[in-house]
RNA sequence: GGGCCUGUGGCUUAGCCUGGACAUAGCGCCGGGCUUCUAACCCGGAUGUCGGGGGUUCAAAUCCCCCCAGGCCCGCCA
């Protein structure tokens, strides 16, 4: 593997040099180093010279095996030697390619966490996919991952919808989700909200029934949350996102927790009570204060998401969070006072806005593209693609299809872009299948199922006799080298890219290498790559939320 | 006004943290390829002041400083 590799020429340079010095060797080879550049300083002597004997000292190192090292001015090139298409071919076509034994490390990703008072949105999925497709690398990696979706079911929000509920008149439509009639609602609670002030005072006493835990109050929010709650994870299951808990806000001030964490936050010093309850955090380089409770004495979201994170910080030995860009002080300000309290912080993964060629979205106001009315869309697009294709096949047989073609298209479509940049939402790109898509790399999947269906048994051989053959298995050798920076970085766009390479050498190697007319040896040497390819794509694409089909 | 993020061919985008050998790919454009394992495919071509300016370095898209443009935040919302 090529992990492997990268780590023992990592350990030979830093026997013979002091450095870890081993980059990528791009279009030259496998695996180079210029570390002769920052010896020739030291040395006061050429690059050139430097990398000769550095070349000729690796060259003479036991570890080396059959790696062929090249001096090129001054570089020094590493060369996979013959021994490594076995090596990662004979890995590859396990039943299970990347994992490795299983971790006891528990984790839990929290994404997602829209509030309840509409359906997801475009902006909301790219939560979802990022943190999603994180949870699917740890676990394929052998970790034991657990994803939460933190339902704020007491904030001022939900005090809207339920003030909307009592007051707006509107009844749920026949059929309708209850997440876009939840929407229907706090928009129209929302309006009457900008007309006058008693309002504002009803919706108060609304969040100072429900924190005391008023019978009724409690139930009506409940029911709201949960018929919003329902209708938000069924789009989820539709786009292959899992939650394996819900954690609701709430329980927090039931049980506790929050009261509790409250009593210590005001034994520090940098507490203070003047009306509202806040944490003074300028020593830590943080200028706003972090208000834990109103003066009506109610906790705003930062009190229970401190007790969500002590709670979290329990029962999990690493947190990791996706939230956007938008919660960046407020995340700066929960690390800070969770480290004052003595307990262990989250990490988090920020993501950049997600906005329309119109301007930014707003539940509120009823601007956005709702995640339902996209994946119709591009169902819709889809099965008419694969009818096109396919008009051979049954008709539920060409929707299911669709389905997972639609879901690739969306999923790779938001995953392949860094989280760090923002993005404006285009329906012409959410609906190209063609090849930077989900599709693209599902299709290349299919043909090497195809390939498998139609050969039969055969025994693994590991003879490459060309460059495609060899360029291939180069790519499938390093899966576990891109998840573990995945995994390391949080960027699992890196494997959206991975993936799309792999299906490019796949499909140049699938249209100049014959496959199941070779004969011998050479036959069985093609048919372990086709299966290791499939291995290879088949884990990348579950890693990202992707249904691998094995024919479209 | 202050803070964080972003700025790479007409459009979208990788690389930036961890500086190195001709800057990644897609769309679009031009030209080719289905009597060969699914053409949601493949091959070739044109297109780049890596926002601008300084600096550090043997070497800068990558590090530092200044400026410009866009996004987000600066609530007793979440």
């Amino acid at each position: 593997m090529f992990h492997e590799e990268r780590a023992r020429i990592a350990r030979i340079m830093r026997e013979i040099t002091g450095a870890e010095e081993v980059e990528d060797g791009g279009i030259h080879a496998d695996l180079a180093t210029s570390a002769a550049f920052a010896l020739a300083k030291i040395e006061r002597r050429s690059p050139m010279e430097i990398a000769r004997e550095l070349g000729e000292r690796i060259a003479k190192h036991p570890d080396i095996g059959d790696m062929r090292i090249e001096v090129k001015g001054p570089y020094v090139n590493f060369h996979f030697g013959d021994s490594y298409a076995e090596k990662v071919l004979s890995r590859a076509i396990r039943e299970r390619f990347v994992e490795g034994e299983r971790k006891e490390e528990r984790l839990v990703v929290e994404h997602t966490s829209a509030n309840p008072n509409g359906p997801l949105h475009v902006g909301h999925i790219r939560n979802s996919i990022i943190g999603d497709s994180l949870a699917r690398t740890f676990r394929c990696m052998g970790y034991r991952a657990e994803t939460q979706y933190y339902v704020n079911d007491i904030g001022r929000q939900i005090a809207i919808v339920v003030f909307g509920l009592g007051k707006t008149g509107i009844a749920r439509m026949d059929g309708e989700k209850g997440d876009h009639f939840i929407a229907r609602v706090y928009i129209a609670a929302n309006r009457l909200l900008e007309q006058s002030e008693e309002t504002v005072e009803e919706i108060d006493r609304l969040m100072q029934q429900v924190e005391r835990g008023d019978p009724a109050t409690v139930a009506v929010f409940r029911r709201a949350v949960e018929d919003c709650l329902a209708g938000i994870n069924e789009t989820l299951k539709a786009l292959n996102v899992i939650h394996n808990r819900f954690i609701w806000e709430s329980d927090f001030v039931r049980n506790g927790d929050v009261e509790r964490v409250i009593a210590r936050v005001k034994r520090l010093p940098q507490c203070h009570e003047d009306g509202t309850l806040y944490l003074d955090l300028s020593a830590e380089g943080i200028e706003k204060p972090y208000v834990l409770k109103r003066s009506d004495g109610t906790t705003v979201y930062a009190a229970r998401d401190l007790a969500y994170h002590i709670w979290k910080g329990h029962n999990f030995d690493r947190m990791i969070d996706v939230l956007g860009a938008d919660h960046k002080l407020i995340g700066t300000q929960l690390i800070a006072t969770l480290v004052l309290l003595g307990e262990v912080p989250p990490v988090i993964l920020h993501f950049e806005f997600v906005s329309l060629p119109e301007g930014s979205m707003s539940t509120r106001a009823g601007k956005f593209v709702s995640a339902d009315d996209l994946v119709r869309e591009v169902t819709e697009k889809a099965f008419g693609e694969v009818t096109k294709r396919r008009p051979d096949l049954p008709e539920d047989e060409r929707w299911r299809i669709a389905r997972s073609v639609a879901i690739g298209a969306i999923r790779y479509d938001i995953v392949k872009v860094s989280p760090e940049k923002s993005t404006v939402f285009d329906w012409r790109e959410a609906l190209d299948f063609e090849r930077q898509s989900g599709p693209y790399v599902q299709y290349a999947h299919a043909r090497a199922c195809s390939i498998l269906a139609k050969a039969g048994e055969f025994t693994p051989a590991y003879e490459l006799t060309n460059e495609f053959e060899v360029a291939l298995m180069k790519q499938i050798g390093k899966l576990p080298f891109v998840m573990e920076q995945v995994m390391h970085e949080l960027r699992p766009h890196l494997l959206a890219a991975y993936a799309r390479e792999l299906a490019d050498l796949f499909n140049t190697f699938y249209r100049y290498v014959p496959v199941l007319k070779s004969e011998g040896p050479t036959r069985a040497s093609r048919l372990t790559l086709v299966l290791a390819t499939r291995n290879a794509l088949r884990e990348a694409l579950e890693a990202l939320g992707i249904d691998a089909l094995s024919s479209m």
